[in-house]
DNA sequence: GGGATTTTGTTCTCGCGTTCACAAACTCCT
DNA sequence: AGGAGTTTGTGAACGCGAGAACAAAATCCC
């Protein structure tokens, strides 16, 4: 479920207040979902509750971030090292959720050899490599929009089965690869349409 | 509708590409949906096809780009300039289509004069001011977790009306308030979840 | 001009996810 | 120990969005 991380989120947050135990109200208000959505989620993963008292805080995190495969490490490969490719890079959000950003590609020779948030960003063509040696299973797709399904289609090629696009194009895979689609702009757009909405509205 | 970004940069790619009339057949699969649900979002907006030939591009393109309020400049403020207030200052994408960076705040005094992007970073006590002097209602929010409510909190009290919010967070705001949220690593998690399904299910 | 063809706009049905509501189970207090 | 009070887990109803299917309308070809 996509809700897992923010609850995992919310967990870690009562567990640092020094919170052991909470019920599913207190959970479901620190995730913003409703409780009932809160405790049916909670079930499909096993009963980790007990009735008349809660959950606690600890065991159910665990048993969350298990469930989620946040209790080991994932090797990551970032193509395309923009202004997006370097935020993303030195985004410590990253590590500190098990995930290990194993290599820096861009196709752009000018930029090898740079050393972003200490690692060193190689050819795109060494794509192949790394992901063989390290066991890559999931790559990040920051570069433009043009080349975005090229790099798809080699990222699939490697052997990489989950990709995070963040560039603003359809990308055209496998079933059996997964794809996560983050747009920057198109939140803004959202934004911006409830805005003029709400402009319009007022006219009327 | 959060899928007419999606319809709008898919007709943009068709314009460019020298399209001028395209069914929606076509521009569904652009936009990686279902030509019926195409057809029933478009349809919202008024009847802009001709049936037996399609949508004219370009006039489509500027029905939804008036719809969603693409046709004005939207002054935008973001606080927090960290590594991802940085890339986010630097995005093209938001500038081309219709966001203007009036103004980067950031309570860290280290950084008030850094100009990055061409705008120069400015305490964030100046928020008032600078919303009530460029007509600002949409901010982003791009600190850290901990400062994230406050900040919108003065967002709100600013006058500002509509949040795009990339700190891990949930916000507290008002109804009037639209929030929108983007989690970089949530993503990840989502796609490592999956990897971490695949692999349990191939050991079963 | 009229039938065949294409494509939109819309109605209808289906399925999924959310929410309500309640029984089961556990604790606390007397 | 037993009843009152909580809180989980889950069965049932509701609502909404997605997709299929079809009628209306426009073009094309003869």
């Amino acid at each position: 479920m996509a809700r897992l991380p923010v609850y995992l989120r919310a967990l870690t947050t009562l567990s640092e207040a020094g919170t052991t135990v909470c019920s599913s109200e207190d959970l479901a208000a620190a995730a913003g979902v409703n409780s009932a959505k809160l405790r049916k989620d909670l079930s499909y993963l096993g009963s980790y509750g007990t009735r008349g008292v809660g959950y606690d805080v600890d065991y159910l995190r665990y048993q969350i971030a298990r469930e989620m495969g946040a209790t080991r490490d994932w090797p990551v490969v970032i193509v395309g090292i923009g202004n997006l490719g370097h935020a993303l890079a030195n985004y410590s959000g990253f590590r500190s959720r098990g995930f290990r950003v194993v290599a820096l590609l861009d196709a752009d020779g000018q930029r090898h050899g740079e050393v972003v948030a200490g690692v060193v960003v190689r050819p795109f063509r060494d794509l192949r490599a790394i992901v063989r040696e390290h066991g890559v299973a999931i790559g990040v797709i920051a570069t433009p929009a043009a080349s975005a399904q090229d790099v798809a289609d080699q990222m699939v090629d490697a052997g990489i089965t989950s990709i995070l696009n963040f560039a603003p194009t359809v990308l055209n895979v496998g079933d059996h690869v997964a794809v996560s689609k983050v747009d920057l702009s198109k939140e803004l757009q959202v934004l911006a349409y409830h805005e003029q909405r709400k402009a319009t509205q007022e006219t009327a």
